[in-house]
DNA sequence: CTGTTAGCGCTTTCAT
DNA sequence: ATGAAAGCGCTAACAG
């Protein structure tokens, strides 16, 4: 293998053929005889041409072959969810067989100015952070799928989360319901919430401090979780919700220790995540609190360790590979439809 | 916004400035004056050109600001595991901020020639699958970063795998040195494996199986494990090594119990990933087999989820998040030195 | 400080 | 079946 560097200007010169000829090897087999097709790509193999340089096609052609998934956040976040992972496994599973490669993206990037004119178009994964990357979007003229929330005119997956939240935040709440009579005043319920304010802080979520209209997966869930504590006619202090900034062990603990240090002490957590449940768990187990008996546990995803943790997290389970084929999908059929998945109840011993 | 494509050479038409002063404006502040820098790109703002085509300009200046990372699989199979998450947050967490964007690329590939002309350069994490690509990318003029491998010429990130083997291995084995007096016959030793073969099968490893001469890092910890059996003078039976194809809790957990209904039934099982321990640990749990009792565990990677199982794991931890970081910027810095990063002993209650 | 121009390496008419 | 030439959109050298 020669340390000289090819072109296919160079190539051809070097084989005394076209350039539009060796093109044409690589690319139109129709265009030229098979014989001096298969001579020229021996040449070129022997020779060390791996074939015409890809960005300049790409700049000549229009197309890269190359999606760029944007995630909600950082490159880092996105990586350490379970449940995020499993979607991008989901992607990869559909267009790595295409020969189609994944170009990660952060959420918080400015815009997508410095890849996109890399990439045949985008796979959002969750309203990304920085709202200006939206705008961006929106705008694009190349190909746009959204997951997890919807943009004018652009294709998308989602669950319905505020029906999700709902149906087990009711399970939740099933056990007291029979203790009492009609309405459930021995319920002392709060919530753990996942990214539900822009700030990096664990804080408590006082209803001033959301936005009027926000249309995110948070707070789709906390609507659901919200209409099935009104439909039992209790009452949820406004100082019971709390903001957890990101999916991890170590934020949630300390919310979670937060919520069980007050008084009087929930007996039922609403979690936004798997990740939020187990943390709840382990604390609350760190404190000698049963569950199910003092207190009722739920979770949100599905992911396998709430499965196998003891005891078993009650939860809404997505699949969330199958979303991420499903984004694939519509990504390279080009469709511009919006797909609604299903999710269901998984009833662990934690209820 | 208008619906026009603008190119730098319309704008400059539109604007009655040469091409040069437009990409001035844009990529070298200092060749004009403020003013009309200024002037320039409100104008483009105002007109919707958000800046240079970047794959023009990377054809022109062969620099793209995006790095592949090759991951030893398909990039489905990276995502799922926690180690390699980690790996690639510190990578993420070096290369975000310098406006570097990681392109995933999969180890199963046939060759990198879909995105060589696109990136700067790759880091590649663990030796890939595909053999084809190492050629490949020995070959390649571009900087190459190897992970948990290496290759010649290229800069390299790596822990010495042998030693942290026979160091928790012997770790392992320390409860019974003292039962016996100098050889430790009473020890039932089995290995599981993970990729020792180039194999999707779950199976028994026999010697005349394992290539003469490998250094990935599997047989770099089964020599380890090996070094610390012969230490003690016994004897492993050469069907006691599991091959497992890859690091998922339902493939370890067929393994395990393979090895855990072999006779005599061992009492140390030497794994080497967290998530293949945590499996074999389940799986003696559900068999009633008392840890470390009756059996002793041991793992590799000191994932979080080794620490909080009960019992917590004894395991080889290594921060891979560093890893990732320290590979990072190798790349960035285009150096070519091989670092040897630290690994530790983390004793837990599975030994 | 501004404008002209020659490519970067390729694909694709269009003519031969 | 093949070759010549235009041009994808940009940058950098050079001249003004």
């Amino acid at each position: 293998m020669t340390d000289r560097k090819w072109t296919l200007k160079s190539i051809a010169a070097h084989l005394g053929v076209s350039n539009a000829t060796v093109s044409n090897a690589f690319n139109r087999p129709d265009q030229l005889s098979k014989a001096k097709r298969e001579e020229i790509l021996a040449a070129c193999h022997e020779l060390g041409y791996f074939g015409p340089n890809k960005a300049a096609r790409s700049l000549r052609k229009g197309t890269f072959n190359i999606v760029a998934l944007v995630l909600p956040d950082s490159v880092e976040y996105m990586v350490s969810d379970p449940v995020a992972s499993s979607f991008m496994r989901g992607v990869a599973k559909v267009l790595e067989p295409q020969g189609i490669n994944l170009l990660l993206f952060s959420g918080n990037a400015e815009s997508v100015n410095d890849i996109v004119d890399f990439v045949d178009g985008f796979i959002c994964y969750g309203r990304p952070r920085n709202t200006k990357l939206i705008t961006h979007l929106e705008a694009l003229s190349k190909h746009v799928v959204t997951v997890d929330f919807e943009l004018d005119n652009k294709a998308s997956v989602n669950i319905n989360n505020h029906e999700a939240a709902y149906t087990v935040a009711k399970q939740a709440f099933t056990g007291f319901e029979t203790t009492s009579d009609n309405t459930s005043d021995n319920i002392e319920a709060a919530i753990l919430g996942l990214r539900l304010l822009d700030t990096e802080l664990i804080c408590r979520v006082y209803d001033h401090h959301l936005p009027e209209l926000n249309t995110s997966i948070a707070h789709q869930r906390l609507a659901g979780f919200r209409q099935a504590i009104n439909e039992l006619g209790i009452v949820i202090g406004d100082d019971k919700t709390w903001n957890i900034p990101e999916s991890s062990e170590r934020y949630a603990r300390i919310a979670a220790k937060e919520a069980l240090n007050t008084s009087p002490r929930p007996n039922v957590l609403l979690c936004m995540s798997d990740l939020i449940a187990l943390a709840a768990a382990r604390e609350a187990q760190a404190q000698d609190i049963k569950i199910p008996e003092e207190l009722k546990i739920v979770g949100f995803d599905g992911i396998d360790e709430a499965e196998l943790f003891q005891p078993a997290i009650t939860t809404i389970h997505q699949n969330s590979e199958n979303k991420g084929q499903q984004a694939a999908e519509l990504f390279i059929n080009k469709e511009k439809q919006q797909v609604m998945l299903p999710f269901n109840l998984k009833l662990g011993q934690s209820t």
